[in-house]
RNA sequence: GCCCCGUUAGCUCAGCCGGAUAGAGCGCUGGAUUCCUAAUCCAGAGGCCAUAGGUUCAAAUCCUGUACGGGGCACCA
């Protein structure tokens, strides 16, 4: 119907005003809904903005416009109103247009066709030396909604998950399985101050043990003296370690490393299922290390080529990208002064390598923290010449736990972290979920556990679950075939609060692509929380199961339409609409 | 110092690609259930949209400055 209005007003105003000095068809016609009903139900404001250009009278333009405006069946009446605005009011049973569409749509209402693009969003990517906590939680829901999101508005979409596995802290992780290791069958040794303290390790270390006995214990026993003098967070000592152990586990500590990565990537996935998080695709880190005999690795290729364009020196030991040249702070290392690569490094290759798969858009979801990170990669990307522009950033500000009101501070040191699996466990991953996604992304947010298990409609996910299961009890007892309900008579549903739902689920597809080109998943939270009330407030007004059955009919019929929407938007949100609750 | 983000009802927050009288939930006050799920609904009170300018026919919305609050600025990952 906009499109329709939109067209014609286009039409009309490039027919009357069209000249050489004034082409019509810069200026694109907005079609607004009206909050008040007094101004109709479809409004806009072409007159307004088209006085400047014209050097006329605002409403003067808005009655030439509507002269040439033909009626019809639906639209049954236009005014001018206020400074110079357009208003358009539609006959009632125009609105029961989109209970038919939806129900031949069903689960594809506010779906649109495939429009051949493709994207890469990254998310997550913690890395794999423990388990996931609450912090990443939030950025785990965001990429997975998001994602089903940029399906629904017709992308093909992969979710990748980007996995450290490259660099000292695998090394530090190694060497802390091993102590735990060790501590099977000698209770003295002790954990590095460095280590990694959680006690997932202690699982892992038991299952190495039924895989090698005592094999790793025995022959390095010698090394639990040299950890047990370790007295504080010493940098240095625990690079001193990670060498002994090195040298002398050689084969062996690759063993222990790769076996402690597997043990937790697997955790790691698991969790990530049952919080309905599913990456179809996992990419390595050290992968980019990997140098056929012929050709150079991927990291090298990507610092060669930013050399031959010029940004790249040596100072103090150390290779330098010349990041400054393109807007970022100061110049950032690719390869320290002890030939270690940094992690950027591994950055700008792995970002090169997502450009060269061929992708539409290329989207990173990141922890707020990461901001200042942005101008560096993208100058590396501009350097590669690459479209810097091609890749877009995502932040996500951090949560806050809240129990009995008060917010629940947790350290990352020491392992004393609320894992995502605790979450889980206390809140249910549906509740989990929404409440991670119902706050705009970059804002900090409080998750309050306590509401999140309620069970009442300060609840906002009780409240839209409970009025799908509120329909659901509706149909069973009414016993109506769909077929049935297909045949109503929708002028019937003409009330002021039969119209504003119609008119509700009339915008579903809208908001969704809004909230797909925005990256904005939190407005589908608060569109079900809109569309929910809505449904409420009618359902204690009026009867449904009523003895005149087309009366009956058209009302299920528009329930039916509204029980749609609701799974429809929760299936975005990865949350299942129950029949009864 | 530099860079992000925020400031809207007592509280928690929507709205921000400019549109007509600024919204929701909680809390507060008062009401609704012989009936399809009261896990619900209805009504009322409550606002200089931080502040000062600018752009515009029109600003909570766009631009600039200021104040206050949160976060970030490694040869870490």
């Amino acid at each position: 119907m906009k499109e329709e209005i939109q067209k014609s007003l286009q039409d009309i105003i490039s027919g009357l005003y069209d000249n050489p000095e004034l082409n019509t068809d810069l200026y694109v016609v907005h079609i607004q809904d009206n909050k008040d009903k007094e101004h109709g139900d479809l409004a806009s404001n072409i007159a307004l903005v088209l006085s400047k250009p014209l050097k006329k009278n605002p409403k003067e333009i808005a009655n030439e416009i509507i002269e040439q405006f033909s009626l019809d069946a639906n639209i049954i009446k236009v005014e001018v109103a206020g400074p110079g605005f357009i208003n358009f009011f539609l006959s009632k049973s125009s609105h029961g247009e989109v209970l038919k569409k939806i129900s031949s749509e069903k689960k594809n209402y506010g779906k649109v066709q495939p429009i051949n693009k493709k994207v890469l969003i990254e998310y997550v990517s913690s890395n794999p030396t423990g388990p996931l906590h609450i912090g990443h939680g939030r950025g785990a829901v965001f990429g997975s909604v998001l994602s089903k999101l940029l399906k629904e508005a017709g992308f093909e979409v992969d979710e990748e998950y980007y996995v450290n596995d490259f660099g000292r802290q695998m090394n530090i992780l190694s060497v802390s399985l091993w102590i735990r290791y060790a501590q099977l069958f000698d209770s003295q040794v002790k954990m590095l101050k460095n280590g990694y303290q959680g006690e997932y390790l202690i699982d892992i270390a038991k299952k190495l043990k039924k895989i090698k006995s005592d094999e790793f214990y025995i022959a390095n026993k010698n090394i639990s003296k040299l950890i047990n003098s370790d007295q504080e967070e010493d940098e240095v000592f625990t690079d001193h370690v990670i060498e002994i152990f090195k040298s002398q586990l050689s084969k062996d500590f690759n063993f222990l490393r790769d076996f402690a990565l597997e043990e937790i990537i697997d955790l790691i996935k698991r969790d990530l299922l049952d919080f309905g998080v599913n990456h179809n695709k996992w990419f390595s880190e050290s992968s980019l290390y990997q140098n056929d005999k012929e050709t150079e690795s991927r990291v090298e290729k990507a610092i060669q080529g930013l050399k031959s364009n010029g940004f790249v020196y040596e100072k103090d030991n150390a290779i330098w990208f010349k990041s400054s040249d393109f807007g970022d702070d100061k110049d950032r290392v690719l390869k320290r002064g002890n030939g270690d690569y940094t992690y950027f490094a591994s950055d700008v290759a792995y970002h090169l390598d997502k450009y060269d798969r061929g992708y539409d858009r290329v989207i990173n979801i990141w922890g707020s923290d990461h901001h200042g990170y942005i101008p560096r990669v993208k100058a590396a990307m501009e350097a590669n010449n690459r479209d810097k522009d091609k890749l877009e950033v995502v932040f996500i500000q951090f949560a806050n736990l809240i129990r009995e009101g008060k917010k629940i501070t947790m350290s990352t040191r020491s392992g004393e972290f609320i894992t995502l699996k605790e979450l889980i466990e206390e809140v249910s991953t549906e509740a989990a979920r929404f409440f991670y996604i119902n706050r705009k992304a970059d804002q900090h947010l409080d998750f309050d556990l306590d509401l999140a298990k309620e069970q009442s409609k300060d609840n906002p996910l009780y409240y839209i679950q409970y009025a799908h299961a509120r329909i659901c009890s509706v149909l069973r007892k009414s016993k109506a075939k769909d077929s049935e309900l297909d045949n109503s008579d929708l002028a019937l549903l003409d009330s002021d609060r039969e119209v504003e739902i119609q008119k509700m689920l009339q915008q579903y597809p809208t908001l969704i692509e809004k909230a797909a080109l925005s990256s904005e998943p939190h407005l589908i939270c608060y569109y079900l929380k809109d569309l929910a009330s809505s449904f409420h407030s009618y359902y204690n007004s009026e009867k449904f199961l009523v003895e005149d059955e087309m009366l009956m009919n058209s009302r299920l019929f528009l329930l039916s339409g509204v029980k749609q929407v609701i799974h429809n938007g929760l299936s975005i949100l990865g949350i299942n609409a129950p029949q009864e609750m």
